[in-house]
DNA sequence: AAGACGAAAGTGGTTGA
DNA sequence: TCAACAACTTTCGTCTT
């Protein structure tokens, strides 16, 4: 059993999907980003080569998933035969692949762009990529900008992976303004119907916390208010950053690592108003106010 | 002077008729 | 499609430290 150099506890714990160990007691992230580069079958003799796989993955983030074939033209059938029918044979295939590659062409260049601006992972590209095929494929496209799209499809490929992207992070990088992506967005949504999970609050703590040089263990005390708000529904219908920012907020208080109300609203893009509404409100509701007022009292 | 507080008015999204 | 509603924002004056 593995131990936390941090503070020796051996309470260690996955956090899901992202491939990371945390220390429950003090939030020190062990591994990150695990990968297993090992064959994912079981050979059970040596001459067993019907698992195995040949030539590149396939992509979306590439027109033809990285799987074109070009008729050519030095090819011996082409010597061999008329040549007449295999320049029809180019021609058509040049007519064919028009319409929807060179829209993929020019919208993944464009997600290549996106993506690079906002570092993003190559699962969430892939992701983005393969919604916005989805999205061609079924004539979405049409009559709306491409980089609208685009952006669309980042936007939910974010969500799917809960990674922290806000709305506001895929404005900046796209240049489109945050109507429009909504619009879009859900737009997407509907036509692939697609259902989405509300974002959760915690990915945005790690985010925050960390821009906030805040200790491990606050942060592990912003996660457990954020476990206590949504067993009592305090979440429901709340933005999950405000949810976010107002439990880290509390947390830092609790924990004597008071930041104030303008520095969180910074890093969470949330006003201070709204801060002070959730941090009330989770205070009051999960009976925190009098540890909280004796804290402020001796401040 | 900085930070916290809260009222008032406005915006954008959701829901239900 | 429209109205009602809660959450959130913006702005601003006031209070506290």
């Amino acid at each position: 059993m593995k131990k936390c150099p941090e503070c020796g506890d051996e309470k260690l714990m996955h956090v899901k999907d992202k491939g990371e160990v945390v220390c429950r007691s003090c939030g020190l992230v062990l591994e990150e980003k695990m990968v297993d580069f090992g064959q994912e079958w079981t050979e059970h003799d040596n001459n067993d080569d019907s698992k195995r796989r040949a030539g590149a993955p396939l992509t979306y983030t590439q027109h033809d998933q990285g799987l074109g074939t070009e008729i050519g033209n030095s090819s011996d059938l082409y010597k061999l035969n008329n040549k007449d029918k295999f320049k029809r044979l180019i021609k058509w295939q040049r007519r064919v692949s028009t319409a929807i590659e060179r829209n993929l062409q020019l919208a993944l260049s464009e997600l290549k762009r996106i993506s690079s601006y906002l570092k993003l992972a190559p699962a969430v590209e892939e992701e983005s990529a393969r919604i916005y095929t989805l999205a061609v494929q079924r004539g979405l496209v049409k009559g709306r900008g491409l980089e609208h799209i685009v952006a669309g499809s980042v936007y939910i490929a974010s969500r799917v992976n809960d990674c922290s992207l806000t709305m506001d992070d895929i404005c900046n990088a796209s240049g489109i303004d945050k109507k429009t992506l909504g619009k879009n967005y859900r737009f997407i949504l509907r036509k692939l119907e697609i259902k989405l999970m509300p974002a959760d609050p915690i990915n945005y703590v790690y985010k925050y916390a960390s821009e906030l040089g805040l200790s491990p263990v606050t942060q592990t005390k912003a996660l457990k208010l954020i476990d206590k708000i949504k067993n009592n529904g305090l979440n429901s219908g709340k933005s999950p950053k405000a949810i976010a920012a107002g439990a880290i907020y509390l947390a830092a208080i609790i924990n004597g690592e008071k930041r104030t109300q303008e520095k969180v609203a910074m890093v969470s893009n949330v006003t201070e108003v709204t801060i002070r509404n959730r941090y009330k409100e989770f205070s009051t509701k999960l009976g925190l106010d009098k540890q909280l007022s004796k804290i402020q009292a001796s401040a």
